[in-house]
DNA sequence: GAAACACTACGGTCTTGACCGAAGTATCCG
DNA sequence: CGGATACTTCGGTCAAGACCGTAGTGTTTC
């Protein structure tokens, strides 16, 4: 009857830390097994089967099955956005202690958020097309400009529904940086660009995305971002693997343990 | 370190049944005392005080001591966001049972939405302004057309800062309709003009809304809303407060009990 | 058909935390 | 000052549920 009881039951399906794990683990928009789910949430095979059984009776993850694996997805980009939306409340949350943890480097830098990029490197393609004009961006929502909306017919990126949906552009305040980067149709359309184009690939069986050279020069050409570090301030090597730990998922000496 | 657990923290929080109460309370974005989100959880005051603390402690309420009171509001808009999110996703999840709760009638009528309006009236009024081509509106974002603008501007009401923000509107998905209506700045003018005008009013210790005779007429004038029923579709009664049963709070005879 | 694999169901252990009664600290009011 | 009000702290009880070992079902592979 009131709506608080309900929130709470979703809220607290989110709220436990192996469930967490998994649903983080699933916002760039793959789909996982369980298994793989399984691991990334440091729990038994047993333990995450119930879990996901869970989340699945209450719509917050799709299920496809093949063969005799199960495929989870999240069920909808609602699913997404509060997740996001987790993000952000429990970054700023604690006030005193907004650490900026070293480590993950590669993910800060660059990586996909359900279906848009987010990052350094995408807070900064946010600034420099709102500097341009190109799009208007404020907290409740972004717009495209008719400079913007030639600036990527001729950069050749496919905007898709342009003709049909007129408004399509959306901030999405990123967790790492504290300040908006695209989200929507635009922010999915950039990502797939880049992709295609190979400005940026894929980490293994991570959501964070490394920029290749050919990025470092059609970023620097195409929005004037240069330098974007890795790391630290140093030097224009964008992306090296090295840099920081990567949150990457090797399926060996899996040891589950409590967590 | 992963992004997972910090998001299971707050989503943790609030999965509590009683928190959820308090948060589902505040998002009118009222200020409520301890003892007041106490009754609305149904807790007693010294469970209550402690939910409190854990609430303020991770940053999602903010407190204002005045005297030997307490007062609670959300911390943030973000907060509220992921509130919003929270129902929207825990409205479609079973998909099974996407049960109209009858009862809350007044609720789905009309309330508001932090600080915006929702329910059956708002979503109408977004339609209206859709339809009039004075909103752009789609999953991801809204704008304001040139004609939408002056329409305020006509009307009276007070986009406040229409000239340096220029793009402030923003869809937010009706839990109870299932139907986006206006959020954002703009969403944030109407509700400002509708209480200030007398259109609708507060219903007491509720985040519900009753349209006034006076709003029943201008929502006609203004937006061509007739008739929206308030309980089933038979009169142009709007907003009778004897249709549904209200989730007013009268704080007397009020046993806590356990949930 | 047998073995390997992916996942699920069941049963028992154990931790977490929600809850309230009782008692304690501020604040207001007369 | 003394009593009422608003809220917090402490201590002990209790239920929910996360976890894994064991044992199952269904699917693929050889």
């Amino acid at each position: 009857m009131d709506t608080g009881p309900k929130i709470a039951q979703v809220a607290a399906l989110i709220g436990d830390p192996a469930r967490a794990n998994m649903l983080s683990a699933l916002m760039d928009g793959r789909t996982l097994t369980a298994s793989e789910l399984a691991y990334v949430s440091g729990v038994a095979p047993q333990t995450a089967s119930g879990h996901l059984a869970k989340l699945s009776d209450a719509g917050l993850l799709a299920l496809a099955k093949r063969g005799r694996r199960r495929y989870f997805r999240l069920a909808s980009p609602h699913v997404a956005r509060v997740l996001e939306g987790l993000m952000v409340v429990a970054q700023d949350g604690p006030a005193r202690q907004r650490n900026l943890w070293r480590g993950g480097e590669t993910l800060r830098h660059a990586r996909t958020c359900y279906d848009h990029m987010a990052g350094r490197i995408a807070v900064a393609i946010a600034d420099r097309l709102v500097q341009q004009s190109f799009i208007l961006l404020d907290e409740d929502g972004g717009q495209l400009t008719d400079a913007g909306r030639s600036f990527f017919n001729e950069l050749g990126v496919d905007l898709g529904l342009a003709s049909k949906r007129r408004v399509f552009c959306r901030p999405c305040l990123d967790w790492s940086e504290r300040r908006p980067h695209l989200a929507g149709a635009v922010g999915a359309a950039i990502l797939d660009h880049a992709l295609e184009h190979d400005w940026v690939e894929h980490v293994r069986d991570s959501r964070a995305l490394v920029v290749t050279p050919v990025g470092v020069r059609e970023l620097a050409t195409t929005f004037g971002i240069e330098g974007v570090p890795p790391t630290d301030g140093h030097d224009g090597r964008v992306g090296s693997l090295s840099g920081g730990r990567v949150s990457a998922i090797t399926v060996e000496s899996a040891p589950p343990g409590r967590r």
